[in-house]
DNA sequence: GTAAGCTCCGGACACGGGTACGGAGTCAAG
DNA sequence: CTTGACTCCGTACCCGTGTCCGGAGCTTAC
C-alpha cells in the first residue's frame, strides 16, 4: 500500500479552497452539517478531501435555492445508490421547480401591478396628487 | 362647528379593522411608523382614521414587495403633491420593478438547472448514482 | 364590587444563515 | 525566544418582521 496520504487542510486552508468563512464552517459544524475532525493531541485539526467536497455540496445546493435544512437531507440521500433514493432526490428537485413557479407567478403578479401604477404616472408630472401613492392609500 | 366626532378605536379595534395584530401595530409604532397616540388621562389610547389608512397603506405596499424601510419612504412622500415627489414615488416603482425583473431571471435560471438534473434522471430507476446528487457533488 | 377581558409596557424569542468578539492555546519565522 | 498569525471555544450579535410573555393597570358587564 503505497502513500495513501491525503491532502489535508486546517479550518482557515479549508475555508479558502472552498470559498467560505471560517465562521461558516464552524457554524457548519455546529449545526450538524459537517462532522469536526478529531483534534490530535499535538496541534490543529485537520480537514481533508471529504469536508471540502460537502462544503462544495452544500454550497451548490444553496445555489439552487435549497434551504440546509434540505441540504441536510439531501446530504443524507448521497452515499446510497438506490432508486428509492434516486427517486426522493428526483422528486425533491421537482419539488424545488414547483416552488420555484410559484414564486415566479407571484412576483409576475405584483410586477403587473407594479408596471400598472408607473404607467398611471403622467409623463409631465402635473397630476396632482400622485396616482401611486393615491393607490396605495384608497385601493385594496 | 357641528359634530366633526371621528370614529377612534382602541388598539384591538384598530388591529381587527385593519387585519393585522395587536402587536404589529405595537411593533410598527416601535419602529416609528405609525406614531402612537397621546395617551389620555382617562382610559386608553385611541387610534383614528389616519392611523388606520396609514397601516392600509403599509400592507398594501408590502404586498407588492416593499420592504418596511421603503415604506417608510412611501409614507414620507405622501401628501406633498408636487411634480417631483411623484416623480420619485414613480422611480421606487422602477426600482422595484427591476428588483423582480432580476429575481425572475435568477429564478428561471435556476429553475432551468434542476429541470436539467429531473430531466437526467432515469425514468426506471436503474441509475448506479443518482445523477442529481452526483451533479451536486461534482458539478461547479 | 368583582370578575373577565382589555390595555400598557418592557423584554425575550422566533426564523435562516451566518458574523463578530475575546481570551487562551499553538505554530512558524526571524 | 519573541512576535505575529493562526486555531479553538463559547458566546453574543446581525438582518427583517413580527410574535409571545408576564405583570400591572384600566374598563365594562353582571
Amino acid at each position: 500500500m503505497a502513500d495513501l496520504e491525503q491532502e489535508t487542510w486546517t479550518i482557515s486552508g479549508l475555508a479558502q479552497d472552498a470559498g467560505v468563512n471560517v465562521e461558516t464552517i464552524r457554524y457548519y459544524e455546529r449545526i450538524g452539517m459537517l462532522r469536526q475532525p478529531r483534534k490530535p493531541l499535538q496541534g490543529w485539526r485537520r480537514y481533508d478531501e471529504t469536508a471540502l467536497r460537502r462544503i462544495r455540496f452544500i454550497k451548490r445546493s444553496q445555489q439552487l435555492g435549497f434551504t440546509l435544512a434540505e441540504v441536510k437531507e439531501l446530504l443524507g440521500l448521497r452515499g446510497s445508490a438506490s432508486p428509492a433514493t434516486c427517486k426522493r432526490v428526483s422528486k425533491k428537485a421537482g419539488d424545488k421547480i414547483a416552488e420555484i413557479d410559484d414564486k415566479v407567478r407571484d412576483l409576475m403578479a405584483v410586477r403587473d401591478v407594479l408596471a400598472d401604477l408607473a404607467g398611471s404616472c403622467p409623463e409631465d408630472g402635473t397630476g396632482r396628487p400622485c396616482p401611486i401613492l393615491d393607490a396605495l392609500d384608497t385601493r385594496s
